[in-house]
DNA sequence: ACAATGACTGAAT
DNA sequence: AATTCAGCCATTG
């Protein structure tokens, strides 16, 4: 089923190259993600996107992406939950009761790398 | 067509 | 400071 048009397209592709632009070893929220898109109060689509990432190539780094408060809560999305803690500390991020440590530190905002 | 849900966020209590 | 409410918008029942 298609449950994606044109338009719809262009917006979930644009927040998988953002999310692809993530440098390894950090981390960013959907809610930054949208602001960069012009949707800032779509956070949830970006979260929604996400759900699609797993059938989208090149494949996107989803586990780089946590919510506002740093915590993985798309952890049970994953091929297994701890699956998006375990790519997070392969890239260095230290992960404490399904959180990201240093989450302020590690945070990367598009709005702000990219459009310096 | 209406109601409920969700990988969110910010404001209000 | 912690919990609850409301806005947001696409997808699903």
């Amino acid at each position: 089923m298609k449950t994606t048009q044109p338009l719809e397209q262009d917006f979930f592709e644009s927040v998988y190259q953002v999310v692809r632009l993530i440098p390894r070893g950090r981390v960013s929220s959907y809610g930054a993600i949208a602001r960069y898109l012009g949707a800032s109060r779509s956070s949830r689509m970006v979260g929604w996107a996400m759900n699609n990432s797993h059938r989208v190539t090149p494949p996107v780094p989803a586990q780089r992406v946590v919510n506002r408060n740093g915590m993985l809560t798309g952890r049970m999305h994953f091929s297994d939950p701890d699956e998006m803690q375990r790519l997070l500390e392969a890239e260095g991020i230290e992960v404490k009761n399904h959180s990201v440590l240093h989450w302020q530190k590690l945070f990367w905002d598009p709005s702000k790398e990219l459009a310096l």
